[in-house]
DNA sequence: CAGTGAGCGAGCTTCCGCTTGACTT
């Protein structure tokens, strides 16, 4: 007979999975996920006749649709295995709609692991297509047309081009400009923390410091000095010793989420790297799915993982558990992210492979390990001279690591050097200790600690909290933090903190003295900032359309699309209830809402007395000195012009004062004299530079400031950047001054009439003869012209699926902007 | 690439969720 079976999955390293777990009756084939969508063109949605959906097949998968149209012809069954999700069952759908499969011919099977047994459990249990379940896709796919298709004109319109909103990105921006605008808004408040450390003896008799706690905060220097002299003369005994066992448990299993947040805080990965080296570990077939938002694991997952610990730790350190997901509007198609094999400890491959695989190796294995035991004792310190304080020292020893052994959860508190931080123990055990016993005064020091701000997001925490809000999908995330900032909506940065005062008071021998130590406080790495636009783009929409930069817009449509799918709603008359409400406030915010730039007065300049601006212009952030001389339709009102300057790098719309507003209008500023030529420090589009004989030089970030550089540092500036792009060429030919070998970020290149050639491989570029450089360029012209048309050709769906590398992204926005101005 | 900030107004931009590649100066 031979094959006459055709299974269809999403992914083909699933695909080669399974093909081994069935016959060789069976062809198993993936459809890569989608493969129809609405129509590019307008809305794709008939709005007059029930939001009829117009579909089209996407021009990337017609390759993979022709194929399984064929396969599926000359096969006697064909097997749907899409995810069973809301989203896989439209896959399915589309496909039996798109291939014209036959009924009869057709099954719909479901499984949510990858092993043998469930792959012959879902084959024997096969079912139809869900409709509803489909409709309550259609249902959310047009919901996110419609919202997105309508807000983002507007936008156009009133703030910027090109820039973009939707349910999921607005929202995700939404959360850092209140943030931002918490952090901005926050005043710090101080108290003092006071500490004692004791004299004690421990079990070798050696003497060792306890430290222990004031139990409340004091409020003043003041109120310092008046406690510590009352210690001065006062005796301290041990009132009270409790000892308390307790417990930790192991996280669960990563999902999505929980996987990016942990390899972001241990490995310093960011969200979309994360993503990749999974993904390669999936290929390879060392992990299981990435995108996934469960916490199950498969039994045998279970089963090889008590195996793994029992042999490896010993019987005491194995507990099975099975977790339930938590999170909101969780689908759970898949399993956990866990190893294929829980007997690999460790992988061979890259090193982001290797640190990552060994991540979800041990956040695996410890999930099923037994809890930590503690043991906490809390010892209750009198003061003779104060009745109604005492010091509390603390000491926590492990009693059994379990499941510490090997995995240890971080958290976000990263806290600042200064700021409010948690209770310090005593690390490890007390030494041995009585009550009434008196204890000696070694020292006690107040240190003035300052209350800690919100902290600000950074990608993975931004995922966490839109996991949190059911906004978003593991498969969405990594995409979504990178749209925002391709949008210019955020950026991720580094902040240099700033110095802060702190007061602290020491009692020692007998004598109390106070000393002011400086901090630093402040200081972010890697964290997301609004950006200007951002905040515009998000105060608009807010003001206009609250119910969808509500919180709970996403979990209260996810409530009707359940209601769609449980046959109790019918979806084009919920996206009516949506619709019409919705697009009459489009309609009205369209005509009424000004224009919006965000402008804020900040005052008057002092030299002329003309009003002082700062809003978005054309191209971005700008101060204004002065009215428009133009009126309403284009008329000229007075010969003077407005002045104008732009916005240094670190500088924010909110946040400006008039004094620095002011002094950006002193650039351009002459520094002096070098090599005969001026030599001027102005700030550009890229930020602040210095123009030498029409060169020029950036200044370096956070160390030089263009306000109060000096030529000489200027002239650093200068050589640094000759002798750095002297270091760069490799080779120059004096019969063709336009062809250089340079060294590049990627490693050695030709650049030759401003293009830029690879070298291939093996080569030594440095031997390469003025022919050989010839002979690569005109061979690779060619080449990279067909690149560059295609390139254009697939301008959109490259930049909508090429979210994942921000370096690519860049390069496809330069492109288009480039391209516009001619 | 290192200015610009007004208007003329063509033609373009944009969403969220499923999946991988091909390739970067």
């Amino acid at each position: 007979m031979g094959t006459s079976n055709l299974v269809i999955v999403e992914s083909p390293a699933k695909a080669k999975t399974i093909e081994k777990f069935l016959g060789k009756d069976f062809i198993v084939k993936s459809c890569m996920g989608h493969i129809r969508d609405l129509v590019k063109k307008n809305f794709g949605i008939d709005k007059e006749n029930n939001y009829q959906p117009q579909y089209e097949i996407s021009p990337e998968k017609k390759k993979i649709v022709a194929e399984l149209k064929k396969l599926s012809s000359e096969v006697d069954m064909v097997w749907l295995a899409s995810d069973e999700d809301r989203e896989g069952e439209a896959i399915a759908w589309h496909l039996a709609e798109v291939l014209k499969l036959n009924e009869k011919k057709t099954q719909r099977i479901v499984f949510h692991e990858i092993t043998k047994e469930a792959i012959l459990n879902a084959i024997a249990k096969p079912r139809t297509i869900d409709n509803h379940l489909v409709d309550s896709q259609q249902a959310r796919r047009i919901l996110d047309r419609l919202v997105g298709f309508e807000l983002s004109p507007i936008l156009w319109r009133k703030v910027r081009p090109s820039l973009s909103a939707g349910r999921v990105q607005s929202v995700a921006v939404r959360l850092l400009v209140e943030r931002e605008r918490e952090i901005l808004n926050f005043k710090a408040t101080s108290t003092f923390k006071v500490s004692a450390i004791f004299s004690v003896k421990d079990k070798n008799n050696k003497i060792v410091g306890l430290k222990a706690e004031l139990s409340r905060r004091l409020k003043s220097v003041k109120e310092v000095m008046a406690f510590l002299e009352k210690c001065k003369d006062a005796q301290f005994s041990i009132k009270d010793i409790v000892t308390k066992p307790s417990r930790k448990s192991p996280a669960p299993p990563f999902t999505t989420s929980t996987l990016q947040q942990e390899a972001g805080r241990k490995l310093g990965f960011s969200v979309s790297q994360t993503m990749v080296v999974a993904q390669k570990l999936y290929e390879a077939g060392k992990i299981t799915y990435m995108r996934t938002d469960s916490v199950h694991l498969s039994d045998l997952a279970i089963n090889t993982a008590h195996a793994q610990i029992n042999k490896t730790f010993g019987a005491n350190y194995a507990h099975t558990r099975h977790f339930k997901t938590k999170s909101k509007g969780a689908q759970e198609a898949h399993e956990a992210i866990r190893p294929t094999y829980m007997d690999q400890h460790e992988i061979t491959g890259t090193s982001q492979e290797k640190r990552l695989y060994e991540l979800i190796w041990k956040r695996t294995i410890a999930s099923q390990m037994s809890d930590a035991l503690l043991e906490k004792t809390t010892v209750t310190i009198d003061i003779s001279t104060l009745k109604d304080d005492s010091f509390i020292a603390r000491g926590e020893v492990l009693k059994f690591d379990g499941f510490l052994k090997v995995y240890i959860e971080s958290s976000d508190l990263e806290l600042d050097s200064s700021d409010e931080d948690g209770e310090e123990g005593n690390k490890g055990l007390l030494p041995p200790l009585n009550i009434n016993d008196i204890l000696p005064l070694n020292k006690i020091e107040a240190i003035e600690r300052y209350s800690q701000r919100p902290a600000r997001y950074t990608e993975a925490s931004l995922v966490k909290k839109l996991e949190e809000l059911g906004i978003g999908r593991p498969s969405t995330y990594a995409p979504t933090i990178s749209t925002i900032q391709q949008r210019d909506y955020v950026v991720k940065e580094d902040r240099e903190g700033t110095p802060r005062n702190y007061e602290v008071v020491i009692f020692e021998n007998g004598k109390i003295h106070q000393e002011t130590r400086t901090e630093i406080t402040g200081a972010e790495k890697g964290k997301l900032f609004p950006t200007d636009i951002g905040m515009v783009v998000n105060d608009f929409l807010v003001k206009y359309f609250v119910d969808i930069m509500d919180y709970n817009f996403t979990a209260s449509v996810e409530e009707e699309f359940d209601e769609i799918a449980d046959g109790k709603k019918i979806w084009y008359k919920m996206i009516d209830n949506f619709y019409r409400p919705f697009h009459l406030k489009v309609v009205e915010t369209t005509e009424k809402s000004q224009r919006n730039t965000g402008e804020r007065k900040l005052g008057e300049d002092p030299k002329t007395g003309k009003p002082v601006y700062v809003r978005i212009g054309r191209y971005g952030p700008m101060v204004q000195i002065g009215d428009s001389n133009t009126g309403a339709n284009g008329e000229i009102l007075s010969d003077e012009k407005p002045k104008y300057a732009r916005l240094g790098k670190d500088q924010r719309i909110e946040t400006i004062s008039l004094e620095e507003a002011l002094d950006l209008f002193n650039m351009p500023r002459d520094l002096g004299e070098f090599e005969g030529s001026t030599v001027t420090v102005a700030i550009g589009r890229f930020g602040p530079y210095i123009k030498h004989k029409s060169a020029f030089y950036s200044l370096k970030k956070n160390i030089d400031d263009p306000f109060t550089i000096i030529l000489e540092r200027a002239i650093e500036l200068i050589t640094e950047k000759r002798e750095a792009d002297l270091k760069k060429t490799i080779k120059e030919f004096k019969e063709e001054p336009e062809l250089k070998i340079l060294n590049g970020r990627w490693g050695p290149y030709i650049c030759y009439k401003k293009e830029n050639y690879k070298i291939p491989k093996n080569t030594d570029p440095s031997s390469l003869s003025l022919e050989d450089c010839l002979k690569i360029t005109s061979s690779d012209a060619a080449k990279s012209k067909s690149k560059i048309r295609n390139r254009i050709a697939s301008k959109t769906s490259a930049k909508t699926t090429k979210t994942n590398s921000t370096t690519t992204a860049k390069a496809t926005k330069k492109k288009t902007t480039s391209r516009k101005k001619k």
